[in-house]
DNA sequence: GTAGTTGCAAATCTTTTGCGCGACA
DNA sequence: TGTCGCGCAAAAGATTTGCAACTAC
């Protein structure tokens, strides 16, 4: 696999980035410095770094997908007013992979969302 | 709001599935009993009986969106390997809002996915 | 009778794919 | 000089919308 400067620039941007983006806003953000990167190289990439285990697609509901660089173990604050994407770090919830039986299934990795209003939403903010 | 064969036909089949089903697969499954059903019915009805609270979308990450008749709190068990999406009930999970400190950001709902193989693609079969 | 709903078709939007060119080993 | 990755444009899918006919109430 080679390391090109695309793939360091959207990689970066996503470590960089707090705000879990989608691919277009990644293709924004990364556009800035890099011009003539295109939508699908972002799309590219990103499969390929989910693949080698730097990224992961966040589950979320919406239109989009969401992505995060893999950095540690935390979990997710979704607004249900204007959809943005929070970390949210709590060991009690890094323990969760259950002790119940959970008839045959195996688990890998536990995801939490929760969801509710980020600050500028709760204060009346029009997205 | 009217109550229409449609949308009788539509939650009801989402309640009686164990599935998730997509919107897709909640077309297959109702337009054997009513022929004329479109898919465009399907979104416009999911849209509202979600709106009214009796419906909602779960956050799965993928191609299609996958809802769920509203019963009662309980998460999900997530297949890697065939994407299907099954129902895991903890009590613990139900207590998760969390005691900690969010920065703000009121909670509302709390929703665990718990990835990892399914009975079946543990045990090697084909999707 | 009227407002709300359906089904169809078209439109929109997101994501994926095919392919020729260029970069790098 | 062969392989891999990029950008472009086209394609594929999923979801949404506009609208005329129809139905629940």
């Amino acid at each position: 696999m080679n390391v090109t400067p695309q793939r360091i620039a959207i990689y970066r941007a996503l470590v960089e980035s707090t705000a879990h983006p989608s691919p277009e806003m990644l293709f924004n953000e990364v556009s800035r410095s890099m011009p003539s990167l295109s939508l699908a190289t972002i799309y590219k990439t990103l499969e390929t770094l989910e693949g080698i285990g730097l990224v992961r697609e966040i589950p979320v509901t919406g239109d989009r997908k969401r992505f995060d660089a893999i950095v540690e173990n935390h979990h997710h604050l979704i607004c249900n007013a204007c959809g943005s994407v929070g970390d949210y770090h709590d060991d009690a919830l890094d323990q969760l992979p259950p002790r119940r039986r959970l008839g045959g299934f195996i688990p890998q990795s536990v995801s939490v969302n929760i969801s509710g209003l980020c600050p500028s939403c709760r204060d009346g903010n029009s997205h």
